[in-house]
DNA sequence: ACAAATTGATGTGTTTGTTGCATCAATAAT
DNA sequence: ATTATTGATGCAACAAACACATCAATTTGT
C-alpha cells in the first residue's frame, strides 16, 4: 500500500500552490513559516518527487506539482462533500427510507404517512415497494427495506413494530345477497357461506390470519374457490359464486357488482402494523416512524 | 473552512469498516488496538456524528458510516491515483512536450528526433507547431512552447540551447546558369549576382544571418526581389530573375527548374539549434532534449 | 453452570513528531 | 551599499499519539 501523506500536508501544499509564497501561506494556515517549509519538504520526501521549484525569491509549481495541485483541490473538495453528506444522513436531514407496503395499507395508511413525511422531511427520499407481508419480513431481515406496512402482529426479536390501525373486516357479497338485508353480520351468519379467497401465494399472511379468526370463532373456513388475482376474485363474487372478506379500507375499491357489510365481532379485525429492524439506527427511519405514528391506532 | 480529519483517521476508519473488528483492524494497521479505538473516537468527535455502532461483541456501520465509508474509499483511491499520476509526470513517463520547428528543421532534424522520441517515450505526447525562429523565441519566453528547433545561435539568459546541425549553404540558380558549370562556388563568384530572398516577415532571422555572413565576407547583399512565398521564390529563380541561397537540407525540395551548388566557404553555414527555457524543469522536456541530442552536430 | 476467551474502552507513563523562535544565506529593491 | 524579503535550518519546548496494562461486558467451550 502506497504511503499516503497526511491531509495537513496536502492542505499546506494546496495553500502554497495558491499563494506561491511560503510566508503568506503560513499566515493563512496560522502556523510558523518554518513549520510550513518543513511540511512541504516532508510531503515531497514522502512522494519522492518535487512539487515546487523554489528560489530564495520565487516559488513556482513543477509540472508534477501543477497536476498534483489540480487533483488535490478536487480531492479535498470531495472529502468535504463526503463529510457533509454523511452529516446530513446522521442528522436525518437527508437519506432514504425504503418502505414496503401491502394492499391493506396501500389506500390510506401508507399514502397518508408518505404525504405527512414528504412535507416534514422533503430532503429524505422514500422508496416505496409493494410487497406482501411475508416478503416484507424477509426483506427487513435482509436489510432490503427499512420499514414495512404489514399485517400484524409480528413477533420477532430482531424487529420492532407498532400497531397503526385495526380495521373492521367486511363481508363482500354479490349484489342482492341475503346478507345485505342486515346492516351488519355476525360470524354465525356466514358460517355456511361459500368463500372465495386469494390463493396462499398472494394472500399468505391474510389467509393465516383469517384462518386463525375462524378457528377462534368456532367456524370452519372452507374456501370454495381460490383466485390469484384480486379483480378476478371480486368478479367471482359478483358472479354469485360465493363471498369473501375484506378489510374496511379496501371496500371502496370493489366496483358496482358487489355489496359489503361489516362483521359485528371484535375479533374480526385486520391489524396493520409498521415494523422495522431494531438495529437499524437510521435517523431517516426514525423520522419516518415518528411521522407514521401520527396515524397510529388509538386502541 | 470545515475541519478535515487527518488521513490516518480516514484510513483507520476504512479499515475498521472493512474488518468490523478493532483488533484485526489494529493488526492490519500495525498499531495498538487502543490507539485505533481512540482514532475512531477522534474521527467521530471531529465529524460530530457516529460512524460505527459498537457493542462489546460487535461492530457495525451506521448509515452515515456506510455512506462515509463509500465516499472515503473512493477518496483514498483518488488520492493514490493522483500521487501516481504526478509521479509519472515527475519521472517524465507521461506528459506533453510542445515543440516548435521551422523550415530548415522540418525535413530532417525534427522528424528524426520525433521518430526516436515516440519509440522511446510512447507515453509522452508531442505537440508540433510550425513557427519561424522569432516566433519560437517569443513562444519560449511566454511558455507557449517547451522547446524549439530554430536558427542559431541564440543567446538569452532565460534560455539554453545546443547546436544540432551546421549545414552548408547552397546557391540556387536557374537551370543552365553559368555558376552551375563549377562543382562548387565561392562567395566571390556570387558577388555580382542578383538575389531573390524571402521577405523579412517570412525569413526574418535567416535574412539577418545571411546579411551577417555577407558583411563578414565583404560582399554586399542586395536583394533584387523579395518573395513572401517559398514556391514563388523558387519560381522566380527558375524564371531566371536571380539566384537565392538555401541550406542543404532544403535543396532536395526545389523542383526541376533550378540547380544547386554548395558555397565553398566555412562561414556559409546555417546553424540549427534546439532551444528551451532554463527554468522549464519538465522531465518530459529533458527527455526530449536527450533524444534530440542523439542527432547533435559533432562539430 | 462456570471458566476461559474475546470484545471495545480507558488510565497512565513514555516517546515521537511538530512547532515556534532565532538565525542563515541568497536575492531583490532602494 | 544598505535594507528588506525570500525560503531553509539548528534547537529547545511542547503537545499529540502511542504501547502497555487493565477493565467491564459478552460469548464460547466444557
Amino acid at each position: 500500500m502506497t504511503a499516503v501523506p497526511d491531509l495537513s500536508l496536502l492542505h499546506s501544499f494546496v495553500t502554497v500552490a495558491q499563494e506561491l509564497n511560503f510566508r503568506r501561506s503560513a499566515d493563512r494556515l496560522a502556523i510558523d513559516q518554518s513549520a510550513l517549509s518543513r511540511r512541504i519538504q516532508k510531503l515531497e520526501a514522502l512522494l519522492g518527487y518535487p512539487l515546487l521549484e523554489r528560489t530564495t525569491r520565487e516559488v513556482m509549481l513543477t509540472q508534477a506539482g501543477q497536476n498534483f495541485y489540480d487533483s488535490a483541490t478536487r480531492i479535498l473538495s470531495d472529502y468535504r462533500q463526503a463529510i457533509g453528506d454523511a452529516r446530513r444522513i446522521a442528522e436525518g436531514r437527508t437519506g432514504r427510507v425504503r418502505v414496503g407496503y401491502m394492499a391493506f395499507a396501500a389506500t390510506e395508511l401508507m399514502p397518508q404517512a408518505v404525504a405527512r413525511f414528504e412535507t416534514r422531511h422533503p430532503d429524505i427520499s422514500l422508496e416505496l415497494r409493494y410487497m406482501r407481508t411475508q416478503g416484507q419480513k424477509a426483506a427487513l431481515i435482509n436489510d432490503e427495506i427499512d420499514v414495512g406496512f404489514m399485517i400484524g402482529p409480528y413477533d420477532n426479536s430482531e424487529c420492532q413494530s407498532i400497531l397503526l390501525a385495526s380495521e373492521q373486516l367486511y363481508v363482500v357479497t354479490p349484489k342482492g345477497h341475503p346478507l345485505l338485508r342486515k346492516t351488519q353480520v355476525t360470524p354465525e351468519d356466514i358460517r355456511n357461506e361459500d368463500f372465495i379467497l386469494g390463493d396462499m401465494a398472494e394472500w399468505g399472511e391474510y389467509r393465516h390470519r383469517l384462518g386463525d379468526l375462524f378457528v377462534r370463532s368456532g367456524i370452519a373456513l372452507n374456501p370454495k374457490l381460490e383466485a390469484s388475482n384480486t379483480l378476478a376474485l371480486i368478479g367471482l363474487v359478483a358472479a354469485g359464486l360465493g363471498i369473501t372478506i375484506y378489510p374496511k379500507s379496501l371496500t371502496g375499491f370493489l366496483g358496482p357488482g358487489v355489496g359489503v357489510r361489516p362483521i359485528n365481532n371484535s375479533l374480526f379485525q385486520s391489524q396493520t402494523i409498521l415494523a422495522w429492524k431494531r438495529n437499524n439506527r437510521s435517523r431517516a427511519l426514525s423520522n419516518f416512524i415518528d411521522v407514521a405514528k401520527l396515524g397510529e391506532a388509538s386502541v
